[in-house]
DNA sequence: GCGTGTGAAGATATTCACAGCC
DNA sequence: GGCTGTGAATATCTTCACACGC
């Protein structure tokens, strides 16, 4: 990035710094994680804890940055009522009523893909707004639901290319 | 993506359609894949054999796209020696030898960011020139290596400025 | 006639350069 | 004097529109 990037960019969200003087780095950063939404806490779910969900719920890095997993779902019943990671895993079928109940804003999704876009339906239908897919597809979703993917295949794939032997 | 994207970017490799009958796609399919360099088998290791290294190396999606696996490592001597996803786990000291060994060209990193920029200088060190990273940091490395990022922290936070509640 | 391939036109994004203010 | 904020200039990317070959 340059110096004039960074500028412009700035300004299309208002004015940050003293001319003359330069940014104060500390303020800065807490407007612009005010404007990024950045700045509270997001509860989150994850749908599906088979080996990828749990590793999902145990990883520290989360919290920290303000995403809160508050629910975990499976379909299996023999993983229903598993504690994992202090999350008490429940039934799909109790999705819409523990988004509303829990305030939840953000799905993540790590069942296998044959049955990731059902389960990013339940969510679009319990009221989510922004998804975190780990299964590899394009899910489609209605205008104003946001979707993020995560897929390693993808990412090797896009390296490739510029591998020169 | 519009017709005319298409058509466009595909002008930059080559003509691949014919005028007034359109393209074979299984044929375009090939193609493509042939530049991409997906038509063949890449031999990869995945370095960090906790949770996460352990739902990667046995994740049943790699190997049909042509990632294979070939070797794991890891620091802790408790974990050297074992057999995951039928890997023996090796120690991070013979990293260099075994690349060179079964010809691998893609590093995936599973380890704790503290340890996260070591790992990469050894695998840069060891020859590899395409790494999917998992931690959450932007590695430094020299020119000509590719690095690729997953970051589900970071996939969340480009989300949240779009919430409106 | 139909649909690709491609220069030209149009839209976006980045960089330049300097006025204005500390 | 130094550094931001911003129009203007430049570069890049996307879309248009039509010639060309099946």
């Amino acid at each position: 990035m340059t110096p004039a990037q960074i500028r412009k960019d700035l300004s299309y969200f208002g004015r940050f710094g003293k001319q003359g003087r330069g940014y104060n780095v500390a303020s800065l950063e807490q407007r612009l994680r005010s404007i990024l939404g950045l700045d509270r806490a997001w509860n989150t779910t994850v749908i599906g804890m088979g080996r990828l969900g749990r590793a999902v719920v145990s990883y520290p890095g989360f919290a920290p940055e303000g995403f809160n997993i508050v629910a975990a779902f499976d379909a299996d019943d023999d993983i229903v009522g598993q504690t994992i990671s202090g999350l008490d895993v429940q039934s799909i079928s109790a999705l819409s009523e523990i988004v509303k109940e829990k305030d939840i804003k953000i799905g993540i999704v790590t069942v296998p893909v044959e049955h990731a876009q059902e389960v990013i339906d339940a969510l679009v239908d319990a009221g989510i707004k922004s998804i975190l897919n780990y299964a590899p597809l394009s899910p489609k979703v209605p205008d104003g639901v946001i979707v993020r993917g995560i897929d390693p295949v993808l990412s090797l794939q896009s390296m490739t290319y510029y591998i020169n032997e």
